[in-house]
DNA sequence: CGTCAGCTTGAGGGACGTCAAGATGTGTGG
DNA sequence: CCACACATCTTGACGTCCCTCAAGCTGACG
């Protein structure tokens, strides 16, 4: 199901608006969605797509490729707050918060759709519900940085880094990015070291502990799972926060 | 101003929604919100007033009072990721939420109002202008979690301290809790510690480092600020995430 | 004036950081 | 297909920040 569904045309973000909404859309909804009018562009890796500190006119969809959201201390010290796939629309923010206050970089390639402010709040108010399912996006994005801020604050540095392979292999397999619980992982060391708070020269003594307890594989950029349920009590993951209508769909 | 608005009958969380909205209030508005059906009900201190895994068909406001939200691991680890004043709605993202994925105590007596969220869906229904008010409440809580999470991932002890002291004073300060910048501290030690991600005897040892620094003092819960420009530099503290409409308004 | 919660301090340990060197892998040009 | 350059990973030695355990201390309150 998620496989197919992105070969029918439908625009990512569209099949992640309706899979969060508590309601069914309608085909006006859909059809004013696909409507959206949409300025495509394509992204390296390690380029930022808006900084902290930006007053945008306009938000923009994901459509492929990995993203993250980060903040900088003064000092220059970066941390990651979240990972973003196709359909996310990290910075929906920026329509009601003039300035941003987090910047959001590529990992890898990404074609990234942006949209006018004004075009996005006509088409909530042409269609209010979808204003309740974007507004449950941005409760759903703030859920996930808050069960990272309980990892960065009160986990070691071993079911951190379980629970971030717990979290993106789970929700990679909701856009079909990882069958059988393996997916690529663009990211390098001294990314996933900015996510979890840590070191890069730590995270891979931690990644080799993993490796040594059995539960996985990472290799030339692809994390395999060997034993999920290890890794999930390692982790102590419950995909609660992430609050998706089916968490073991993979 | 701030000061006044709280003897003239106003709701605490109307002032608040009013100082966030980015239009001004109409009549209707302003009346809608304060004629709510709420119940208000006491809270002794370190009471749950809602809990992680919760379901419920209701909101609150806090009224009088000083209340954290927070989450624990399994093993019991408790990490506290927002302080809230009067004037705060915590949980108002229960509206698109079923079910909870944080716990909110007090922290001191609370006074709290709890309202249907039928009734705050009606009200969104008639005056969708509000609801976007509200939408961005939730925004900037969640940008605020978000430098919270700077914190704990990427500064030491001493420098978290003393942003947390930082954002305190200015908070408590809007609503008339801060006068000349120094406040209440209704936090034990042990509660700072679960805010920074720390124990409680660092959290002793890092105060004490911030006293002989000259920065503050803090005794029989008075915090008071001595050297503002250098708590603010120990501290990187750039008031722009919390989105106020003056950030020095003290 | 005793009791108890909360604060303070010391001594020792462990998780993680820093610095630095080498190994492995990957892409490119010849 | 090889040679080379450069990015990334890996490992060791050592340092430090923060944790743990445990003992006093202080102050509020009955």
């Amino acid at each position: 199901m998620t496989g197919l569904s992105q070969h029918t045309g439908k625009h990512p973000f569209v099949r992640k608006i309706e899979s969060i909404a508590l309601f069914a859309l309608t085909e006006d909804e859909r059809a004013a969605l696909h409507a959206l009018p949409m300025q495509v562009s394509q992204f390296e890796p390690y380029q930022d797509i808006v900084r902290e500190g930006d007053r945008p006119a306009r938000c923009f969809a994901l459509l492929e490729g990995i993203a993250c959201t980060y903040k900088t201390t003064q000092g220059g010290k970066r941390q990651v707050m979240a990972y973003h796939v196709a359909g996310d629309i990290p910075d929906i923010q920026s329509l009601h918060l003039k300035v941003l206050d987090i910047s959001i970089a590529t990992i890898n390639p990404c074609k990234v759709g942006f949209v006018q402010h004004d075009a996005v709040r006509a088409l909530l108010r042409a269609f209010p519900r979808l204003g309740d399912a974007l507004w449950r996006t941005t409760l759903i994005d703030a859920a996930m940085v808050r069960e990272w801020m309980l990892n960065t604050g009160r986990r070691d540095a071993y079911a951190r880094m379980a629970h971030l392979f717990c979290e993106l292999v789970t929700r990679f397999g909701v856009v079909g990015l990882a069958p059988d619980r393996s997916c690529e992982m663009p990211m390098i060391q001294p990314e996933l070291a900015d996510a979890l708070g840590i070191t890069p020269v730590h995270v891979n003594r931690t990644i080799r502990e993993l490796k040594e307890a059995g539960l996985i594989t990472l290799r030339s950029r692809r994390l395999i799972v060997h034993d999920w349920e290890g890794l999930k009590a390692a982790a102590e993951f419950d995909p609660a926060y992430l609050h998706l209508t089916d968490p073991d769909e993979i």
